[in-house]
RNA sequence: GGUCCCGUCGUCUAGGGGUUAGGACAGGAGAUUCUCAGUCUCUAAACAGCGGUUCGAUUCCGCUCGGGACUACCA
């Protein structure tokens, strides 16, 4: 036994030197979702490693569910996540047309080819009869699940007959009864199904003429030239079915690698129900793609257990097929939050302005000022609030007092944990005229720091009790980055209104 | 119901016939500190169970159990 490279499973007919091309080929229905994203990052980056081809294709064959808006969100998503395709819609190349509305006709060239071969025919069972029949298998629990094949043997004349009737058939596929079909998978193996366990002659063309995704994926992945289906493991059990169409054709089935699904904490399928489960919600609350990309690649695939920030650059050197985990992963929405966080503190103070100025803007904060403005008054208080986000929006919350007057404070809000008012409007009468005169004095902030700290035990309190009170009354909350800073960003005028504000208060309230 | 897939800390995972089973997030404790964050240190936490194979299984095999997916004129 000689030991060799095994790269064998891993191409079709062991054809190492070959071009990689693959595929991302979503439907149009609804918005880019995370799991369908991952998918689509997955292929991507194995095509980038082997210096192969990402092909994008919109499978819209479902006109009831295609949505204009989806389709933007998907080019949209993607170009936010900085994912370009080399070949697919927009950009065109040898294989296209790349949306498969636009290949009606290839389809129902191929399916008639089938249909000639006598390996597909025509039905013309009603739905009707189809959803009769669904229900007396449920209700006798019989082990016969799925279309009975009842047009299967129609003769030249009967289908004549039902065609001068003006019915629409649908063509579907003869699968055989007997024997097995093998599929191979990179991750799986073997995958082995006996072929009465195969989905009984599905449908290949719909009565309105479109194809299933069935006939659809198998013909333009060949059409294609694709050479590696890496798709969610729900994909699995149509995994023969689809080799058995290859087989019709005559064609060479691709290498499959199906992909271990997201699921919410539940164990179920990633959904709304868990939260966010689409790109662009994530991008709205302040998500940053390199955190996205980052993350998401790291549900169901790992380099080896200890290195976890990548680079979509590195991602693309780096990423391996084999590293790919089999079982399905939950997807942690804390640990987004966490990997956000460490991008964000990444960023250079500019940049970061810049990304924040559309989440203050979209609250209203930073009505009235120039571009110019935006930027310099947002870059200032960066330092602020860049330890603090998880998210980018969350700058709304932190610095909203900064752009906006927060209201008289509550008494309670002016008060430290295990103060009362008397202490603390005590504590605001000695500290206002310190803090004052320090900082219109230009004093360092350690020195003014200091003569407030000395306040506390005098007063017989803490020196939380010191500072709380100024903070809530400038800040209008009790949690705010720090003083000083905070007062300075404000500007001293507005800060000092406040502490007085604070002050009167206090002053008028008795018990909280 | 049938078919298929999966099974290491709560979560994402590394590892693999003999290891103190490693890392990260989340959790807990502490340090820093004007609050909140951030940062640093420490800590708790796992091989689903049962049978084999073996000198030795968490690792290989089988079964059980648990979870999931699919079972559309949706993809």
């Amino acid at each position: 036994m000689y030991t060799q490279v095994s790269l064998g499973g891993m191409f079709p007919s062991g054809r190492v030197n070959m071009e990689v091309r693959v595929r991302y080929a979503p439907s149009p229905t609804g918005l880019q979702h995370i799991g369908g994203i991952r998918t689509a990052l997955f292929n991507y980056f194995f095509a980038r490693s082997f210096g192969g081809k990402f092909v994008l294709r919109v499978e819209d064959t479902d006109r009831t569910r295609y949505s204009d808006e989806a389709l933007d969100d998907l080019y949209g998503t993607l170009d936010w996540l900085g994912i370009r395709w080399d070949e697919g819609p927009v950009v065109g190349g040898p294989y296209g047309p790349y949306i498969q509305s636009e290949r009606y006709e290839i389809y129902r060239k191929y399916a008639q080819q089938l249909i000639d071969k006598g390996m597909a025919y025509y039905c013309f069972c009603s739905s009707e009869r189809l959803d009769d029949l669904r229900r007396e298998q449920e209700d006798s629990h019989s082990s016969q699940q799925g279309y009975d094949r009842h047009c299967r043997n129609l003769s030249k004349e009967e289908i004549q007959a039902y065609l001068d009737k003006g019915i629409k058939p649908v063509v579907r596929l003869k699968v055989p009864e007997e024997g097995s079909t093998t599929f191979h998978d990179v991750l799986m193996g073997d995958i082995t199904r006996e072929n009465k366990d195969i989905s009984p002659d599905p449908i290949l063309l719909k009565s309105d003429g479109f194809p299933t995704y069935h006939l659809a994926n198998v013909i333009d992945d060949h059409l294609m030239h694709i050479t590696h289906i890496l798709r969610a493991q729900e994909w699995i059990p149509s995994g023969p079915l689809h080799v058995i169409l290859y087989n019709a054709f005559g064609w060479e089935p691709p290498v499959y690698c199906h992909l271990p699904m997201v699921m919410g904490n539940d164990g179920h399928k990633l959904s709304k129900r868990h939260g966010s489960t689409s790109v662009r919600d994530f991008r709205d609350k302040g998500y940053l793609p390199e955190a996205i990309i980052n993350y998401v690649t790291l549900v169901g695939w790992s380099l080896d257990g200890e290195k976890q920030f990548f680079s979509k650059y590195e991602l693309e050197k780096v990423f391996s097929i084999e590293k790919i985990n089999k079982a399905p992963g939950v997807f942690d929405y804390k640990k987004l939050d966490w990997f956000n966080g460490q991008y964000i503190r990444e960023k250079d103070d500019k940049e970061l302005a810049g990304l924040l100025i559309p989440y203050l803007d979209r609250e209203n904060l930073l009505d009235g000022m120039s571009e110019d403005e935006k930027l310099n008054r947002v870059i200032a208080i960066v330092p602020l609030v860049k330890d603090r986000l998880k998210v980018l929006s969350d700058v709304c919350d932190i610095a909203r007092f900064i752009f906006k007057d927060p209201g008289t404070p509550e008494a309670k809000m002016l008060c430290a944990k295990g103060h009362t008012p008397q202490q603390e409007l005590k504590a605001l009468e000695m500290a206002y005229p310190i803090i004052k005169a320090g900082l219109l004095e230009g004093k360092a902030d350690a020195a003014i720091e200091e003569e407030l700290c000395e306040l506390a035990p005098k007063l017989g309190i803490k020196v939380n009790g010191v500072f709380m009170p100024i903070r809530a009354s400038v800040t209008g909350s009790q949690v705010s980055p720090p003083l000083f800073d905070s007062i300075r960003a404000l500007g001293y005028d507005d800060a000092f209104k406040r502490m007085e504000r604070g002050l009167e208060v206090l002053g008028s309230t008795s018990a909280c």
